[in-house]
DNA sequence: AATACGGGGGT
DNA sequence: ACCCCAGTATT
């Protein structure tokens, strides 16, 4: 029947990838552990972030908050911490929640059954499966980007990732290609492959395990996969900061946790309008996120007298810190550097 | 179904 | 200048 021998050839290639993956997969920290505590940190922090980004945040991070109660119990400003750098900042947010789910919901045991997992804050569909299927040997596909371009490829589907239903579609997929209770390793043989084989730009077709298998590439069309319509065009955003100064102590404040930057830390942005005598340099600083084009005008505050400087502070809910004390604080990245340009290289001064 | 949400790396 | 990355929450 036609169906079944399909359905037999795609767990033919299945097996190949398995294989490989047993010779060729990545040596990773969180690949020694089937703790459901790590590996749900380690998911969190690698959405949408590349493994030699993230690495020393998961290493740093395990070792601060080796497990849930250590996390539950901590500070919310120390898990950001933690995060610096890393962006998408409610990915923190999220895991310190959902680490109180646990204490409280479930009993300081993290959850088993995928339905649970779903529940907790930051996990969607593609996390839950993946702690489902590496933990606790649940048959599930946690279909991230690697999937999206190693089965759109070795397939020639061009269905559209961009679409809603592309999760489903391509799990449904995979499902066919698993090999029995091999869940939690074929998903991460998908990802090893699709990170190191099968790039987005240059893959490396001629070492590929899978490449007899290929249609697209024994169509010579691989870089017309995947499929993807939408494109979302980046916006202008113009930010107007104040770094207020005085004996070498400055004012920051903390973001409320909408719009960007959730919770971090960030310097006045409106000030008093008679200290504009007391800007002695101003610059813009040009930095580019993922669908925004940053312009930030920073005005250089040095204030000659105490009064105003604490008393402003107080009266508009203001720390006064020094820049050693900012090492222990989570600042957007263009401002982090620009502390750093001022008190390391004096560059803004010259 | 669209949009918002960071930062880093590659071409 | 544009694309992608171990995606999720919100609207």
């Amino acid at each position: 029947m036609k169906t079944k021998k399909q359905n037999a050839d795609f767990l033919h290639v299945g097996r190949k990838l398995l294989d490989w993956y047993k010779i060729h997969g990545r040596e990773l920290p969180f690949r020694k552990t089937n703790d459901p505590y790590k590996i749900w940190i380690c998911e969190i922090i690698f959405q949408q972030t590349r493994i030699e980004q993230g690495l020393n945040h998961y290493r740093n991070f395990i070792e601060r908050f080796p497990d849930v109660q250590t996390l539950a119990g901590a500070e919310t400003d120390e898990v950001l911490l933690y995060w610096k750098g890393l962006g998408y900042y409610s990915r923190a947010l999220n895991l310190h929640k959902a680490s109180l789910q646990i204490i409280n919901d479930f009993n300081g045991i993290f959850p088993a059954d995928y339905d649970s997992i779903l529940q907790l804050k930051g996990i969607g569909k593609y996390t839950a499966a993946a702690i489902s299927s590496i933990c606790f040997g649940k048959k599930i596909a946690a279909v991230d980007g690697n999937f999206y371009r190693v089965l759109s490829r070795l397939f020639a589907d061009d269905f559209d990732i961009s679409n809603s239903k592309a999760f489903d579609y391509f799990s449904e997929l995979a499902l066919k290609m698993m090999p029995e209770n091999e869940a939690g390793h074929f998903n991460e043989a998908m990802m090893d492959l699709g990170s190191e084989i099968c790039k987005p730009k240059n893959p490396k077709c001629e070492s590929c395990p899978l490449n007899k298998d290929c249609v697209a590439f024994n169509l010579g069309k691989i870089s017309g996969f995947p499929v993807k319509t939408k494109k979302v065009k980046p916006t202008d955003l113009d930010l107007y900061y104040s770094f207020v100064e005085y004996n070498g102590q400055f004012l920051v404040r903390q973001r409320k946790d909408d719009f960007i930057w959730k919770k971090l830390f960030e310097f006045p942005v409106e000030i008093p309008a008679d200290w504009q005598q007391f800007v002695v340099k101003q610059k813009t600083i040009a930095h580019k996120l993922t669908h925004k084009n940053l312009s930030i005008q920073m005005s250089h505050v040095v204030l000659e007298s105490q009064d105003i400087f604490t008393e402003f502070a107080n009266g508009n809910g203001f720390s006064i810190i020094t820049y050693e004390e900012s090492h222990q604080k989570s600042f957007p990245k263009p401002l982090e550097n620009y502390l750093k340009d001022y008190y390391e290289n004096k560059s803004l001064m010259r």
